[in-house]
DNA sequence: CGAAAACTGTACTCGCAGTACGGTTTCTTG
DNA sequence: CAAGAAACCGTACTGCGAGTACAGTTTTCG
């Protein structure tokens, strides 16, 4: 990694917390290179402008989120062979992740542009709900995974199931922001496994 | 309702969208008297500052929000006297209510807030927490009613389970928002209705 | 009719986005 | 080590919007 990459890297960590806590429209480029140490000219050099910015925060942030996960869902197909089991492994992971974070979860950039859309070209809001439509596809397939193996209980679609994930955790992060209690977000997420193992699981003879 | 208070009214309903769609700190008071058809020394003369502005909104929000969800949960309550019956008959009318939006859900005020609190005093953050805490606990309750006659099938915690509309709701419109498909957020509130089932129905026999 | 309410008009200060461009340092590679 | 490219710095602008101050004008209503 070269010098230059490694001050764009910085710039846009700094911005990223910025935006999460103020909005991209209230974040101003002086206070970023303040924290950044650099000036201005510095800060035109990497980047042409505002816009260019969100650009490249946005696909660092759906990279990093894409590892993330794929990561998290990885590690529990290794722990079980049963797709089901994994996924309900993986969500707890998840969970655990997002109690983990020293203040919180910063929030989702992806929500915080999504009600900021008019401050941000085609290209930044197809790059939001392209990697929104990935996520959800990518649930969807466990999701088929898990049906083939355990027939649901329940007739639910599978793709607002999918999606129910997205809402699930971005909802638990305004939650949890708003509230100033980083657990509910864990909490939500537990809830939401107990619902896929509802659908999923053979009920328990009791 | 006097001369000034219409146009503070339509001043804050302005406001309100420009910030939804917006954030904010990008919204200018410049083009919200445009919109308004009025001058800056009248805007001023209504609110003392920008974070005036942002009380009012909130405050009015909540308002609306709160007349809202009594009207869809007393509806329910007059439909059927079981409570179970009556939430699922709200949680449909709700579903309804934000599927009949012309133009899709206009986003939440609370989640917009939340993702910009560095902008806001204290006193707007306190209204806002305070706004959801007192939503969660309506649920609570009604869950807390359902639960008094239909003991639930599954061990999950009452208070989480209240979270969850509104993490649904705001989650959903996220998605909905993001991928500009108003649908979703409807598809998302039904499902969490047949979670509900889930939870409190006794199983039916096949 | 008269007073209060609801504004308008003008003229500022200040901070920030964004532009332009020439100069300087630091890295890299032949 | 030389030379060019990359990564900056300094300065000096334009333009817009928040917010302040305050005097003047119109509208509303008892």
């Amino acid at each position: 990694m070269g010098k230059g990459e490694a001050t764009r890297e910085r710039i846009l960590e700094i911005a990223e917390a910025a935006v999460l806590a103020k909005g991209f429209g209230a974040t101003s480029i002086e206070e970023v290179i303040a924290e950044a140490g650099l000036t201005k000219s510095g800060f035109f050099y990497h980047f042409r402008d505002k816009n260019a910015l969100a650009r490249e925060m946005v696909r660092r942030y759906v990279e990093t989120n894409d590892r993330l996960f794929d990561d998290i869902f990885e590690r529990g197909r290794q722990l079980s062979d049963d797709p089901l089991q994994a996924f309900l492994i993986s969500l707890r992971l998840l969970a655990e992740v997002m109690a983990d974070l020293p203040n919180g979860h910063p929030g989702c950039l992806i929500a915080s542009i999504c009600y900021q859309e008019r401050l941000f070209d085609r290209e930044v809001r197809d790059l939001t709900a392209q990697s929104v439509r990935d996520w959800n596809a990518r649930f969807r397939t466990i999701l088929d995974g898990i049906a083939a193996v355990h027939a649901p209980n329940e007739a639910v679609d599978l793709d607002d199931l999918a999606d129910m994930l997205s809402c699930i955790v971005d909802g638990g992060i305004i939650l949890s922001k708003t509230l100033n209690d980083p657990r509910r977000l864990e909490r939500q997420i537990l809830l939401f496994r107990n619902y896929i193992k509802l659908i999923f699981a053979p009920p328990t003879l009791s």
